[in-house]
DNA sequence: ATGCATGAGCT
DNA sequence: GCTCATGCATA
């Protein structure tokens, strides 16, 4: 029952094309996916990485999107081949690690794949300045809706105690490639600045003239300060996940449709992959900017898709002289058939169904009325009915 | 907030 | 068979 239930649903949204803006779409997906749909030709890159390394640079989860050497080798190859080198010792580094811990990592089959940032994350000071094959890897993620950004990764790399603790469970599973902890990302700490994709002066230029803002977009620091502050943000709105995740729907916004609230918790919680932070933060700092906008100036096109809950679960308050009478009627009749309330509605302006709940309503407050007062009959279907 | 599941596109 | 994005159901 259940499963058919929703199974329908799942379904549906399944089947749709994800790639395009489909109404059950709801955004991008793997950075494969999204460079298949992606609209924005500029944007695309391949996950070429070298094949030699580029399972180790899985195994080591230093991958993080990245832009194809191929693609773009002439102009980064030397970029990648000095990234690439540096990838394979750490990968090789990296990979006995796992070993070691694979064996009592190994959890029951699947691991948190999803998560992906941790707070500590990017606080500790950086000790694994090689990590920046995430920034190789960077290349090939895009930004699917099209504001892509980056480059690479830049943020230092700053594995806190817990946040290597995490890494080794981390590690022990194959979804960690596609999982950039921020703290793992490149590494471009202090002395690794050069190294940096992003730095790179002329990827620096091409990301300048293509109008992105890679650092900012990209980088796992501010994503993870956006999700705090959208977070903050959409609680001050009185908005709720589940909320947010209808209202996307009413943004418009090409390939966006509507999410679960676990996608936006997950956002939120940083608990997505740093491809999918990508893809989603221009979606929903879009709709925090409408929804402030909206919240604003309170009333604007009524008719304009609220981006904002129709907060208006409103639960329609009957006006005290209309209550009076509803009050008239229950006496006599307390179970009045429908046409009497269709007419008892159109006499008191009100909506039939608001006439008819109300009734039930009476009835179930008159019975627990009745029971407080006459406990013997409680329970009995002469409650509630004519009495 | 998160475990488990689904389904698409890759390899 | 794998990864990845996402959702349902539930703790």
């Amino acid at each position: 029952m259940t499963m058919s239930m929703y199974s329908t649903t799942d379904k549906m949204k399944m089947s749709a094309p994800s790639c395009f803006p489909g109404r059950y779409s709801p955004s991008y997906r793997s950075s494969e996916q999204m460079r298949r749909c992606m609209p924005n030709p500029s944007v695309s890159k391949s996950n070429t990485t070298h094949p030699s390394i580029s399972r180790l640079l899985e195994d080591a989860s230093l991958l993080c999107n990245s832009w194809s050497a191929r693609q773009n080798g002439d102009i980064f190859a030397g970029i990648n081949d000095g990234i690439l080198s540096r990838a394979e010792a750490l990968a090789a580094v990296d990979i006995q690690k796992h070993q070691a811990q694979h064996v009592h990592s190994q959890m029951p089959s699947q691991i948190k794949h999803d998560v992906m940032y941790h707070h500590h994350t990017m606080s500790g000071p950086p000790q694994r300045p090689l990590q920046m094959h995430h920034s190789m890897d960077q290349l090939d993620m895009l930004d699917p809706t099209g504001s892509m950004t980056t480059l690479a990764p830049i943020s230092e790399s700053p594995l806190t105690p817990t946040h290597q603790h995490l890494h080794g469970s981390y590690h022990s599973m194959n979804h960690m490639m596609s999982h950039h902890h921020p703290g793992t990302l490149s590494g471009h700490t202090a002395g690794h600045h050069g190294h940096s994709a992003v730095h790179h002066p002329v990827i620096t230029a091409a990301v300048a003239a293509a109008g992105l803002h890679p650092d900012t977009d990209t980088d796992p620091r501010e994503l993870e300060a956006f999700a705090e502050r959208f977070k903050q943000r959409r609680i001050k709105l009185g908005v709720t996940q589940a909320d947010v995740g209808k209202a996307l729907a009413n943004l418009k916004l090409p390939g966006v449709g509507a999410l679960s609230q676990s996608t936006i918790c997950r956002f939120e919680s940083l608990t997505l992959s740093h491809n999918n932070m990508i893809a989603l933060k221009p979606i929903l700092q879009a709709w925090l900017e409408e929804a402030e906008a909206q919240a604003k100036n309170k009333r604007r096109d009524p008719d304009a898709p609220s981006v904002l809950p129709a907060g208006e679960k409103k639960r329609t308050s009957i006006a005290a002289p209309e209550k009076r009478s509803l009050e008239a009627y229950f006496a006599v009749q307390p179970r009045p058939s429908g046409e009497k309330i269709a007419a008892i509605a159109e006499k008191l302006d009100l909506k039939k169904n608001v006439v008819r709940v109300w009734f039930c309503n009476q009835r179930q407050k008159q019975k627990r009325i009745v029971s407080s007062v006459t406990p013997s009959m409680t329970g009995h279907g002469s409650a509630g009915f004519g009495y």
